[in-house]
DNA sequence: TAGCAACTGTTGCTATGGCAACTATTGTTT
DNA sequence: AAACAATAGTTGCCATAGCAACAGTTGCTA
């Protein structure tokens, strides 16, 4: 490994390419007025597939920390989307799975999504795709 | 391009890398006590270059919101690390520079950000750093 | 079984991100 | 010159990120 790529912005762009695909969602979503944000949309992506989970399992799934999930969960509920429910064996657990509203919710916003992932991608090919992954998952990796 | 891939979550990992990244960064300023965040640090390096900048085109070379820049700013100010100085001929103007001691922490943090830098990418090539940054910047010119 | 460790989730605090509204200044137009 | 538009930066607001401290519950162990 030469000097030239360890002091090049890695860093910095993939804070620029995330922030971009970011801001491009949220103004999607707004214009279409979803009123939701783009973490609202992960966990409810999230709770949809999952059906039925806690908040740590959730916190795991989308790579954010349990406080977050906590107060966006707080949000969700507010909105009439997600359901707390108490598990009845271990009284420090809480359930959390959509309500009718937040799976309307869900399948609304599914469509606007599967486009814009289209439109990131597309003068992409599939090997691309298989590059990207296999290179953020070593990086991962490498981390301590 | 097939259904697969639209759908698979290159979102999620290009966040979920990030904050790992992120957090490693900090958790290293934090225990070697560099009193700096990681994104301090983007800025730092950023006036290190450029020597004397404005907060626009600060914001423009971190990809970073203005008001973003603003505070950080702020707060750079405050540990005496940046300097303000009123443009003469454009009073809105207004330039940012290191002071001394903002040039020496950039020297005195530079050395753990390319070693950080390393350990990122150890078991990666050259060639793998030219995909990523190839895939990234294709991605970043689809979105509208 | 009493005490302690581990676990689940919440709240407080500070930092960053982004939009809207604002002030102050400069440039343009009529 | 007066009115208006454009520009530079700040402040208010809300959302997300992460650490520390906390409360309540459960499990383990001496």
């Amino acid at each position: 490994m030469t000097d030239t790529f360890v002091s090049n912005p890695s860093f910095f762009k993939l804070d620029a390419t995330l922030k971009k695909l970011r801001n491009y969602w949220q103004k999607t979503f707004d214009a279409q007025q979803k009123d939701i944000t783009v973490d609202q949309w992960l966990l409810i992506e999230n709770l949809y597939k999952h059906k039925k989970t806690t908040h740590n399992e959730l916190a795991r799934n989308t790579s954010k920390d349990i406080t977050t999930i906590s107060r966006i969960i707080e949000l969700l509920v507010k909105k009439g989307l997600v359901k707390r429910e108490a598990d009845v064996y271990d009284r420090r657990k809480v359930y959390l799975q959509l309500t009718p509203e937040g799976v309307e919710k869900y399948k609304d916003v599914k469509s606007l999504v599967y486009d814009m992932r289209k439109i990131g991608w597309k003068t992409l090919t599939e090997a691309d795709y298989a590059e990207l992954t296999r290179i953020l998952d070593t990086i991962y990796a490498n981390i301590p």
